[in-house]
DNA sequence: CATGAATGAGCTTTCATTCAT
DNA sequence: CATGAATGAAAGCTCATTCAT
């Protein structure tokens, strides 16, 4: 108490979160986002991310004001990932072709699901245990993306590409296709094979991927 | 009660506490649905179930082993409502087009939805807030759906107007398409229009409901 | 329904219970003296007693106020076949040895306990789980045991057969060492041999049940 | 911790929470105890524990997984306050008289159970609602002192003082006539004089606790 | 007499949150 | 910043008891 101490750490724990890691704060992240992922957000304690986090319980309350705050930050960085792997369709001469376009944005947007594989199984596979606000946020997320194909649904009807339709109905089937196929491939990671992992998003996959959506609406 | 009953009987005590038990058991159901709808599964309580229904407490324990032996006979009953309405496609000469046979199938299906609204919602909006067990429940139906149009897609391919695909991929994704759609349906029937109801399924949605996903399949 | 029907019964398990007992109380009684030795006294629930005896929940109170009352009249019935069991020694001439008819009195208790097996354990492996009240009646039954032997050593003083010795504490340590003797015969009966059944009672068990206790207050 | 520590430590702060969690834990022990003695071990809830411990319900979950841990506890610490009261019979030469080593531990026996009075009830009086495990714990120690009484008959009869007997069945008595009398000391104590307190045991009592069951035993 | 559906007090247990150190 | 003991509201579930039939 009276001594300079110059190291804060008491004990082994303490020190080894202190080395490993940035800060406690994205420690904390970490650890919410492995825990959700193995129990489910709402079976998953504040407890039960303190201790994996190595931290302790109060430490939590310094960052977060509850559950549902830490996976408001996980949802936020998932979707601001999201939207960064998303680029508008060029439709200016000399540009590649819309379908390969889509295809890329498409690729992207696998990528981004592997890298943040546990909060995407959260809001792929719908707003499972998302207590009220939370699951607000990634309904707004979804809704904002549907805004972006239903524009440009309308573009492409424009361009006499797209097929006369009902925009909204088809862009939320059109999302509601490919939302279920990844959100299948990214569940089928989970417990079945244990040693080798992740059947993952190959490229037969990714074409199948563009193809359905697009034959649903194109002329 | 107005007979003269001169002799001990299975009387119209044991009919009466019969129907008495019966319905407890649906109003404890009813309540279940209505707060399921209202505040969501995983954030009704027993007690505002029993609260809704008009009962004790205990009285839950007598029909229920928990919440989630309710749900579980919420969603069976539903299932089973589905089933009923889904009619295997005839592919005899003579009998409806295909296309008619799965309009008709989506039709009959809509209407299940409509008067199952309040499960509906639950199965359909995904696994949200299902604690553990019931999800599973859920789980096991679109599985079983799935098997199904999987089943069918073979057969398409087989009589050759379902063009060559990866077909678990594809039945996916024709399912995801729909459930898209009429999981936003149902949902909008919510919090907005608490006069009127319902914007609900009419010719034209049902229409685009059944082309877009089989325009992605068809040949 | 409208059918005339001659006899009282609505299912088997009623006609079975009627037939089959002297009366719906002593049905409850057994029940209860069986599933106080199975399960422990304060394990046992009133719906497991119903349950053993085929009758309904309600008709339980027609006969017993609650679960100690059934106890009660159980441990009444056993200490009266206990008393039943002892006679007064007798000290005229002639009259067989005080030793001989000790041993004729353990000898008979020892039958009553054969025969009343279950409450016997309860009465004699103490208290176990008797909620206040039972408790009470239990104790007040080894009290009045007590002050038997208390006199008998009184007499025995004057006599000049037994030692000068505080009496009560002889008296209870001489109850003591019979009732951990009869106790633990009583509890090997329990579990160990399902098959054969029964080490039971011997002579010789019985020569020492009373050797050792006299030793230890005789002159 | 006099030392001069000038490095990082275990410091006052988690010192301090030490103790604190020390005295709360045997706050609870005591509070349990406590209410144990009086209503009886199944008649005390959590609450009449935490209530009487002066903490919140929340707390005794920090310390014990539910009622019987506690017991368990208790029960221990008495155990293993009893076996350190016992010593071994010496038989070598020029120590003194068995009996008197006998007193002696009966002399340190009497003790323990007037410091820790409370459990020695439990224990002695039988397991009274000692719930499935730790009724096992006070049987398990029961029949080691059984077993060692058996023994040391053994081992009299060898050098012919002891005699000739069902070494088993007389073990059981003489311990039987032990625990009864100092079970009734006990419980002496609990209602009556709520003023003075205590007749306990004294150097007559002690007297006739040795003698009684030596007579029944020794040749 | 007999029934069994209904009751509700009461118990255990969990867990988000606070706060003194 | 970090700690972790303490809190207490709230949930789940059981079971003795009542009462209309």
């Amino acid at each position: 108490m009276l001594s300079g101490r110059s190291l804060p750490m008491t004990d082994g724990r303490t020190s080894r979160a202190h080395s490993r890691r940035a800060s406690t704060r994205s420690a904390l992240l970490r650890a919410a986002r492995t825990r959700f992922r193995a129990q489910g957000v709402h079976d998953t304690s504040i407890d039960d991310i303190v201790r994996a986090a190595g931290v302790a319980r109060g430490t939590f309350y310094l960052y977060f004001r509850n559950k549902e705050d830490v996976l408001g930050a996980l949802v936020d960085a998932f979707i601001a990932a999201i939207r960064g792997a998303v680029r508008r369709i060029d439709t200016t001469p000399g540009a590649p072709s819309p379908t390969e376009q889509i295809r890329d944005n498409l690729r992207r947007i696998c990528e981004v699901l592997e890298r943040h594989e546990d909060v995407a199984v959260i809001v792929f596979m719908g707003p499972a245990g998302l207590d009220g606000r939370s699951a607000a946020a990634v309904e707004r997320f979804w809704k904002q993306i549907e805004a972006m194909v239903c524009d440009a649904l309308a573009v492409g009807q424009g361009l006499g590409v797209v097929r006369p339709c009902n925009r909204q109905q088809v862009a939320i089937m059109a999302l509601g296709a490919v939302r279920a196929a990844l959100s299948r491939t990214l569940a089928a990671g989970d417990e079945p094979t244990h040693g080798s992992r992740r059947p993952r998003f190959d490229e037969d996959f990714l074409e199948e991927l563009v193809t359905y959506p697009l034959r649903g609406l194109l002329r």
